[in-house]
DNA sequence: AATGAATGAGAGTTCATTCAT
DNA sequence: GATGAATGAACTCTCATTCAT
């Protein structure tokens, strides 16, 4: 009944700061610690507010974490069309466009740890989260294929769309595999051979 | 660690079914709902013991998480060297071995659904899974990079070691995204690309 | 009670008005939802003012509901008015004073639906509520008492202060069941022989 | 999911003793606080257990509650089989019979304070409370209905059904009023009265 | 050795009340 | 005067872990 607990929409740029905080803190901790080690009074006190606060921006704790989710996809909005941008441009070598897209989202990918994580893991048992993660996964999906029907000319003879799902997962596992540094080989070597990979893959040999 | 409760050291036969039993519902359950969303309760009724036994056997939930990803990994074992000796034997195409492996791969992956994503959530905050964890990573690394070393005659000049770690990444994220299924395109396809990548990386042109 | 917090005196018409606002709507809410389901932030709300100016008219939730009772029991004043009127005047039968009398607090109570429940629910734990419901309840019964003795002439010879009381709850009773209608006989019945019952008390065989 | 969170099925003398511990003390501080005012963890203390034992035997707090009315509810069940045996044989004048009943009504009412109004509280905005409640005042006026149909002979010619309503709330009522005793007019005229009253609408005069 | 009832810290969430603007 | 964002104590409920039997 007293369902409508006003969600806080921010209008004012008071309210807003107030809400980019909560983001901000929650991304942080979730980040830090993952999902079920973030409790919400710690994200509060984080973003300088009491939790009941936090239950005016927010109306749960997944709803916080869909929040956070939000911003970090964000992130790579701009990357995205930047890939485009860039291989697009003939003038560029595809092997430089890459490298520096790689280079890019390791980047961000260094910042983000254990939220890369726990995306997964929450979408397990949380169909908003999935539904949302499923639906990222697919813009990042579609934007890569685009990528290469626009260099088509330049590539192999290649059945794009699988192209598409084998050149998203190893560009994003190495990705992930060089900002978590948990290998024996410097990252460097690791860039260089899945560049290797890639070129011997898509290029004409 | 030296603590003064008892872990059983399961010597007789009777212990070790049961500590094998806990084991086995524990790897089930984390499978199916993942670490948080599994009871101590569960585990052990499911079992067929009481809560109080599993302390017995296992310090706490996470060491019992612990048991569950050696008993995930005895999975690979034996992949491991049939990889080798199948790679090392010359009169199998390169191509067709790998591929033979990758659905051994898939097949595992099936069933272990949400251990998967467990596994690097838990390793997040828990020290011992993750060194564990990042132990069992370089298992399967020196592992590829042995397959490598073995068929070096047959493949291009690389540099093995960044190599295993490519191949690691590839064959690992295929495994995954075919396994779990949220694409758009089949797996079969996808799989015929991964092939295509690894080879047109592996093999000289 | 002597605190230093500003409660508002309204005496200028627009402090009334909003005073009036905020009391129609918690008494509409109480009877909606009941005392502990309603919210302060609501009723400021549905009277069209901010939470912070609730509190500048009525000390706590507390004193709101009492509020919200007293203009309960206003609607009952002008009744309890006419029925001494009306029972007084010898020129109508007792029988029919009654059963209009009835009529008009059923239609009264349908409107009040959880307020009923909720002013003795809350009476129970707040001292003051208590105090004010004694002290209503007194009144209604001095009210039947005194129309008792100015009809002594037409009844039985009667404890009349005790008759009071059996006639206040025969009727309140009655008035709550047919008012809520969980009965399985037609309201319509009930009050016939609840006027049975009481003609067959009062009045002389 | 995890929602089969066991309810312990008392069937050992130990089991039954710590959930009628909590009824038990439930009932009491349902009685005396209301069910607002009472939280769960009190509830536990005073049965001597902690929270978490509460929630082993209950679902929840509404649970909880049920059972404490059903404790309230078996009181009565003795006392209507008296009702009937009682009244039914012609022997003893039905005046008498009533009176010893509304005695014992009394008896009990005292004790239960608070829950009387809680039940409607609660059942206002609880639908299985609700439900409960209402099946067991169709009992009540079952018994009174049978009862009066048993003595059909002795009594006026009335329309049963609704007399067994009047009757039901003219010594509910009464038995409420005389129990919590905020009345001016001493208990024993009260009853006295209301018996006046039920004689002479239920007797031949 | 095994059991499972008991524990209680700790999590998410609500809402009466305050107070800076 | 009025506002409504902010507060934080308090509540319900969960679950890893213990320990008397």
């Amino acid at each position: 009944m007293g369902e409508q607990t006003h969600i806080r929409a921010p209008q004012q740029t008071r309210s807003l700061d107030k809400k980019a905080k909560l983001i901000e803190a929650a991304y942080e901790l979730f980040c830090e610690r993952g999902y079920y080690k973030t409790t919400t009074i710690e994200v509060a006190r984080r973003a300088g507010l009491a939790v009941g606060s936090l239950y005016a921006y927010f109306k749960d704790k997944d709803d916080l974490f869909l929040a956070a989710l939000d911003r970090y996809d964000a992130r790579f909005d701009g990357i995205r069309a930047d890939l485009l941008a860039d291989l697009s441009s003939q003038d560029r070598p595809i092997r430089e466009s890459l490298r520096s897209l790689i280079e890019k989202l390791i980047e961000i990918h260094k910042e983000t740890k254990a939220l890369n994580i726990e995306i997964r893991m929450v979408a397990y048992s949380n169909p908003a989260v999935r539904l949302r993660q499923d639906a990222q996964a697919e813009v990042v999906r579609s934007a890569i294929l685009q990528s290469l029907r626009a260099n088509a000319g330049r590539l192999r003879d290649l059945d794009l769309e699988a192209a598409a799902e084998v050149v998203d997962e190893l560009m994003g596992g190495i990705v992930h595999r060089i900002a978590f540094g948990g290998t024996a080989v410097e990252g460097e070597r690791i860039l260089e051979s899945a560049l290797d990979a890639l070129c011997a893959y898509l290029l004409p040999s």
